[in-house]
DNA sequence: TATGAATGAGAGTTCATTCAT
DNA sequence: AATGAATGAACTCTCATTCAT
């Protein structure tokens, strides 16, 4: 389930229902403005007072929702990440695999930009235990990639699974040049436009992809 | 200021360094004491401050050799590519080129730390002359690698280059593992002790290596 | 709101309490748990939350047994002063009361550390009129102990209220002394070992009752 | 040396000793401004923010001369002390040792409610070091009276240090109660009023201080 | 009566960069 | 050329208190 939309309590007492709901609402209208202004004003502008301010809410609020801002950026990432998995495993075919792949992290909102700086920035200030949960979600996520690689290549999970960690590691890394890329100066010299090219994660990671998948083969 | 806005000044013509000898020293000096903080005590320690002072130079005089803080990463990031990649040329064969191309980039020491740093943070706050430098020195190290992938192993220069791209995306995201494996916390549980493995950069790193030299065979 | 400024607000009349036992239970409970967590986690740990936590009850329910957060804890003070006092009289005697007048308030839990905040930090946020209450208490445990220097020693009472304000006087002094010994960092210097020594309270407001009662005989 | 006064460096280069004494200029300023802030709007209302505002510095240089809050306050503090004991021993005769003793901690501006706040507000956020030399000046301080004692009354130096530590509790207990008296609300009941008498530190230690010279005597 | 989510003002602190000397 | 004191904007985070439910 995304944090942004609301979730209605299944049990529980009406009142403390409506109550849950508008909980869950409010931690929604939070990831959604921290989500809103990295696409708008990008990641260095991301500041507490910036989102306290776009989601309608006062800064003390915020930490009833993330003890740190850290947590708040992992918790947007998370969403993310799980979107993406779940678009992998809902879209792939043998045929679409490979589009499907590059297409999935590249839509999701914020994910680039977020797994760029989960390791350098992100983890930098997150408690042991989400630390802990994080680690988790991103394992389980290698392991659902590789099912579908399997799923769809016929090919051993035994190898799958290693071929699920280099797609991680080029994504990753690909991740990094779109970045890069984006952060385009105003006056580039012709012979470097192909380093601020748009869709740099799509043209890098697909060549990835490619690779990896033949290898499956 | 807004952090994300770009804090680097135009700066006017220097005076001619006192003597070129003694300015290159200096400049070294300078290189070695951030290098040497890095390595002990962490790139989130690294103050302009603390450089100055193991440096034994003043805070001003470091503004003398790099426009920003960011500028200083970089130099220390060019010297640091330029080794990995002669390292590469100079000891691959046939029969050592994965093993060096795993080896360079884990040993030249702080090419991974800013490695993993080099699009999310350095490259934040540096002037886009000095910025189009070190994109064409990232262009040349993926060109010169592409050449020794295509000499060692036989293959074009036309499949060599889109196989060194991919160990470039590897390389990148590798080295971004590898940072948060190091980040490990004191009490980590058994199921996630191999997500902050000593070496993760080589284990991880060592599979793209193999996939794409198994691509080029 | 300006941290000098005074925060309690003047309320309406409540409404009575569902039952008045029930309603001194409740009192009793927070009250117990404010002392218990003085008493492990020290005075600096202790807020609004933890005290609702600890007490079973929810953070507004706390005010509506105490305007804020001072006078929940003037009332702490006020039961403490009262069994000081109370031990006083009731134990002591020509022979035992040098050692009465040092054990009651050493004994008592809390009186110590929330007498060395009186007037500091508790009388900052009091409304005036629980504020002469307690004004009123403590003028009243002057007197008492006055009567009872009066009866065990012989002095006149004229002498002995002057005795009582100067046993005052010391005995706040000798709170803050205890304090500042029982801050001890991890590495005193061996000269400095006295100042932070178990007992600073007894140890040195023992000295100011045997000078004054000396002074009473 | 008070810190408000500017020292001229006696040795080293000229340039440096222009340098030296705008720093201890500098520093002054800034304790000056928060003494007078003190004596004006009181210790609540002291942030850095308004130090910085009075001083006419910026909040950043503040932080050259001191590394937390605390440890600003307590340069004040041992300015003060200092000034106090200093003011003891130049003015100390037999006949004018009562009236000394209570004056001169009376007059020294701050000197009073820093005392009040040393061990509950001040040293909760000094780092051990300092601590350790703020133990040693106020164990200094205690000898340093005793001497005078002895010297004015004819008592054994080991009697007077006993009497100079009561002396002490008796002080830092009228601090506090003279800061109860100063926060005098505005509708005092009469049967209240001379626990909001002016010169309460004046009257209540002058009782101390008379039973500690009797006991010498 | 009781709850506890929301408030919000401001606190202390950091650090890259500047510039008078 | 070199210094390092000064800057100041911005940062994250706290917590007593309120009030709609």
């Amino acid at each position: 389930m995304t944090s942004g939309e609301i979730r209605y309590a299944i049990a529980g007492k009406r009142k403390r229902a409506r109550s849950d709901g508008e909980k869950e609402a409010r931690r929604g209208a939070i990831l959604n403005a921290a989500r809103a202004m990295i696409g708008q004003t990008g990641f260095e502008s991301l500041t507490m007072n910036a989102i306290a301010k776009e989601a309608g809410v006062s800064k003390g609020t915020l930490y009833l929702y993330a003890r740190t801002k850290e947590e708040l950026l992992l918790a947007l990432f998370a969403d993310a990440m799980e979107q993406v998995v779940q678009q992998i495993e809902a879209e792939a075919t043998p045929e679409t695999l490979a589009r499907v792949l590059v297409d999935a992290p590249a839509q999701v909102p914020v994910f680039l930009p977020l797994l760029a700086r989960l390791f350098t920035v992100i983890e930098t200030n997150i408690a042991p235990e989400p630390l802990f949960e994080q680690k988790r979600r991103m394992r389980e996520m290698g392991l659902r990639v590789a099912q579908v690689l399997a799923a769809q290549t016929g090919a051993s999970l035994e190898r799958t699974r290693e071929a699920s960690m280099v797609l991680m590691l080029s994504m990753q890394g690909a991740a990094q040049f779109d970045i890069a890329a984006a952060r385009k100066p105003d006056d580039v010299p012709e012979d470097l436009a192909p380093m601020f090219a748009k869709e740099t994660f799509r043209t890098s990671y697909a060549m990835a992809v490619r690779l990896v998948l033949d290898g499956l083969s």
